[in-house]
RNA sequence: GGGCGAGUAGCUCAAUCUGGAUAGAGCGCUUGUCUUACAAACAAGAGACUGCUGGUUCGAAUCCAGCCUUGCCCACCA
């Protein structure tokens, strides 16, 4: 063995070797019928890893890995999404550079471009998974736009056709008008705004055009849209005004007033122009009164032809000469500065125009009700227990999903119409009208939502809706992990869509991991500059180091980047390569001998033992914080500090039965790490002698208790080096094994103690007046319980005994 | 505006659900030690009114109430 450990070289050379080996591969050396099946959240074929990719690869592959060892048959399944609107964006600003659009090409032309991109530049994340140590089956790799999963998603949204579950409606919608497509609320993403907030007078239609009812707004160009003022029926200011009429400003068309309880009295003057085809609260408002519903802005956020003379201009012009017009009669009564949150597109970051148009929409009500169902039942439990409740509520309160989008990447909707306008939809191409046998059909143009095919990821990555001997061994799975943000754009979708298609839920557990925050604590993003690569920390720490850091600080919500708890990892996996160094350097030639006798040989076996139960039990509750914890201590006090010192001057002397426990001990040890770190233990592992197995696939440690090592006695052994190193007094120790490894320890003819005796007694005394205290409390004795009690009465025992030795 | 977190040592975090033992680690700091695995180490040490104010209790970082600070997610206030 090197001296020093080298991560970067040893670490591609163990993925390399894994996945050649085939250890990655489903199925790979299980011993038991069981599945374990975890399914990758698909990253954006386009992006690149990130720290929430990263922390989430390393809670999964831990899982992975551990479920291998225990011998299931453990499938975690990679793929792309091909992430519609994010990757058309990409490449239209690739056609932007050469100063082309995607409608100068034309639509076919640029999905084959899309294609080329993709080759030249996609599919980048799964070699940084690799990087990471990430045990994914990448043979398996699959791709939401791949030739079966495209009719994986055709034959879904036929289901949901015959469910009756598919309709089409003119609603209001958020559109880009950079990208000209509908988004959901959910690809809507608020940022503060600077406006102007015009408070203008809308004058009585049978007035002296002094009095009327004055609206404010900050997009006036809508203006040309009003269809009625609406206050709130209570309304004291206003009770005179309801059902008159007033005169839109430039249009000069007479509108009602109207009640309705959805107005905000406290909001600017307490009365709202209603626009129906440019606001959403104004469209519900319209419906429900029975109003028109104009549109004046067109799909690319300009005055529409329906603006009259106004059309072609920009929403800022259009505004401007209404302003205009209204200032030149006196109805402008106010402008004052205005900040406001506004919808952009989060891709684009362009203003969102809400508008009326025709949309393909997916209903929630029915379909979510069996996942609710599932999630009270607790089929399905997220955690942490918060997000449960979260995702509940999301299911119950989600509104029709609008599905369709005006973009040519991506799935295209498979619904045809003949020239007498019957629609047909099928998986397959029809030859004529279902209804009535004309020809020709024309294939509507929109495509799917993203979400929609990511939504079938569980399953359709297993060959549905075809019977394939994986989707009936791998479906249904075990464990989903994700972030936050996409519970009710993925997660629930996926639940519901499982019960749908398949009966079942898709997995039984959901993680939401944490969010990784840059180190100042704001949110990590490429626009504040405040993202780190996780590439970075695994160059330069070692990818065993930052899977540690990572799962370390994974414990609550949100938390900040450490380079602390990464170094942390280094620091534990050079530990162990010295370590391991110490006990196979002095192990050559040596025939392991006996079973473990010794205080300290059996000390150390149950000390594993425990931290294998801890492990265990911090893995099953998904908290990996809590085992790096454990595994660090078990690594540098127990092994490290206690138990190699211990058996030192045995090893040095090559005591078979010291070495044969030691290589013992230090195989169980490394099985324990090996989901967390494992290129190191892996390494390490290959040294040791008579390996014919990697340690990938070695079986995780069974409990072991045969070994009931006498603790108190290790502990006895503990408080003694502590006493001497502080006050230089040697405590008498009870039995041979109890002074052997003191002496090995601690090693009294060479280091001599501090020296502080006085101090050590005042120590003591203080804690020994402590604890007599207590126990003289009669009220603790009485009321506390009876573990606290007898722990507090043995360590005044203890006090008391150590005092004695020091002042005799 | 709604939901969910966080506030503990100079820094990053444990312990809080289920009240109890000297509030633990790592980094940084001080002191000592190159000891045939490791100075990327070992040993000893300093460092904490556990955000604030009350309450419950024999006992509160932990439970309750209120307040302050801060983060994330969500949201149609024109």
């Amino acid at each position: 063995m090197e001296s020093r450990y080298d991560p970067t070289a040893s670490e591609s050379r163990w993925q390399e070797a894994w996945e050649a080996e085939g250890h990655y591969a489903a199925g790979a050396g299980a011993r038991r019928d069981d599945t374990y099946v975890i399914c990758v959240p698909p990253p954006n074929v386009t992006g690149d890893l990130h720290m929430g990719h990263a922390l989430n690869g390393s809670i999964q592959d831990v899982l992975v890995r551990w479920h291998r060892m225990r011998g299931f048959d453990t499938l975690w399944q990679p793929g792309y999404d091909h992430a519609g609107i994010a990757t058309q964006n990409v490449v239209e600003k690739e056609l932007a550079k050469e100063g082309r659009t995607r409608q100068d090409i034309g639509r076919e032309a640029f999905v084959d471009l899309t294609w080329e991109w993709l080759e030249k530049t996609g599919r980048t994340i799964m070699g940084q998974f690799r990087r990471l140590g990430c045990s994914l089956d990448y043979s398996r790799e699959r791709f939401t736009m791949d030739d079966d999963y495209v009719r994986a998603v055709v034959t879904f949204f036929v289901r949901l056709w015959d469910r009756g579950w598919i309709y089409r409606a003119n609603r209001i919608v958020n559109w880009c008008p950079f990208h000209q497509t509908a988004i959901s609320d959910l690809e809507v993403v608020h940022e503060e705004m600077d406006d102007t907030l015009y408070t203008i007078r809308y004058p009585f239609a049978d007035g002296d055009g002094r009095d009327g009812v004055s609206v404010a707004t900050v997009r006036p160009a809508t203006i040309l849209a009003d269809v009625g003022v609406a206050v709130h029926p209570d309304d004291p200011r206003y009770r005179e005004a309801i059902g008159r009429e007033v005169v839109v400003p430039y249009t000069e068309q007479r509108v009602p007033v109207v009640a309705d309880e959805r107005i905000d009295r406290e909001f600017g003057t307490g009365a709202l122009k209603v626009t129906p085809g440019h606001d959403p609260l104004d469209f519900d408002i319209g419906r429900d009164h029975g109003l028109p519903e104009p549109v004046v802005i067109g799909p690319d956020g300009c005055m529409s032809e329906q603006a009259a003379d106004l059309a072609g201009l920009t929403q800022e012009e259009a505004g401007a000469r209404v302003i205009g017009w209204a200032e030149e009669r006196g109805l402008v009564e106010k402008r004052e500065p205005y900040r406001h949150s506004v919808g952009t597109c989060e891709r684009c970051h362009s203003r969102i125009e809400p508008l009326i148009s025709l949309q393909w929409w997916c209903a929630r009500t029915e379909p979510a009700r069996p996942a609710i169902a599932a999630l009270q039942e607790r089929r399905v439990r997220y955690h942490p227990e918060s997000q449960h409740r979260f995702a509940i509520a999301s299911l119950e309160e989600a509104p029709d999903w609008c599905i369709s989008r005006q973009l040519w990447w991506g799935h295209q909707l498979p619904i045809w119409t003949c020239p007498d306008g019957h629609l047909t939809v099928t998986v397959d191409e029809p030859s004529a009208c279902a209804e009535c046998g004309v020809t020709p059909l024309e294939r509507e143009s929109d495509v799917l939502d993203t979400w929609f095919s990511s939504a079938l990821w569980p399953y359709a990555t297993l060959g549905w809706p075809e019977e394939t001997p994986e989707l009936a061994r791998y479906y249904p799975g075990d464990v989903n992990s994700t972030a936050r943000e996409i519970i009710r754009l993925w997660v629930n979708r996926m639940i519901w869509t499982g019960l749908e298609v398949l009966g079942d839920v898709p997995f039984t557990d959901s993680i939401i991991h944490s969010t990784v925050l840059a180190l100042d604590g704001r949110r990590m993003s490429k626009s504040l500059g405040t993202g780190i690569d996780p590439m970075e920390p695994i160059d330069e720490y070692g990818a065993d180091a930052t899977r540690y850091g990572l799962l370390k600080i994974s414990s609550t919500q949100d938390v900040r980047f450490s380079y602390g708890a990464i170094e942390e990892g280094r620091k534990l996996a050079i530990k162990l390569w010295n370590v391991a160094r110490l006990i196979l350097q002095n192990a050559e030639d040596v025939t392991p001998a006996r079973e473990p006798r010794d205080l300290e040989e059996q000390w150390i076996l149950a000390r594993i033992d425990a931290a294998r139960a801890d492990v265990e039990d911090s893995w099953a509750r998904f908290d990996f914080a809590e085992s790096t914890a454990t595994l660090y201590h078990l690594t540098f006090d127990d092994f490290c500090d206690w138990y190699a010192e211990a058996i030192k001057p045995r090893l040095y002397d090559r005591d078979p039965a010291a070495v044969a426990t030691a290589l013992a001990a230090l195989e169980r040890l490394l099985a324990l790490l090996h989901p967390v770190m494992p290129h190191v233990t892996e390494e390490i592992w290959s040294h040791l002698p008579a390996r014919g197995s990697r340690l990938i696939v070695a079986p995780w440690p069974d409990p072991d208790d045969r070994f009931a090592a006498d603790a108190a006695a290790l502990e006895r052994v503990q408080e003694a080096a502590q006493i001497f190193r502080r006050s230089g007094v040697q405590v008498e120790l009870g039995s041979e094994d109890e002074r052997r490894i003191f002496a090995a320890v601690v090693r009294p003819e060479r280091v001599q103690g501090d020296g502080n005796r006085d101090a050590e007694v005042e120590r003591l005394r203080k804690e020994v007046a402590r604890a007599e205290g207590m126990l003289a409390n009669e009220r603790f004795v009485a009321n506390a319980p009876d573990a606290v009690v007898a722990a507090e009465r043995e360590k005044l025992e203890r006090y008391r005994r150590e005092l004695a030795a020091l002042d005799g």
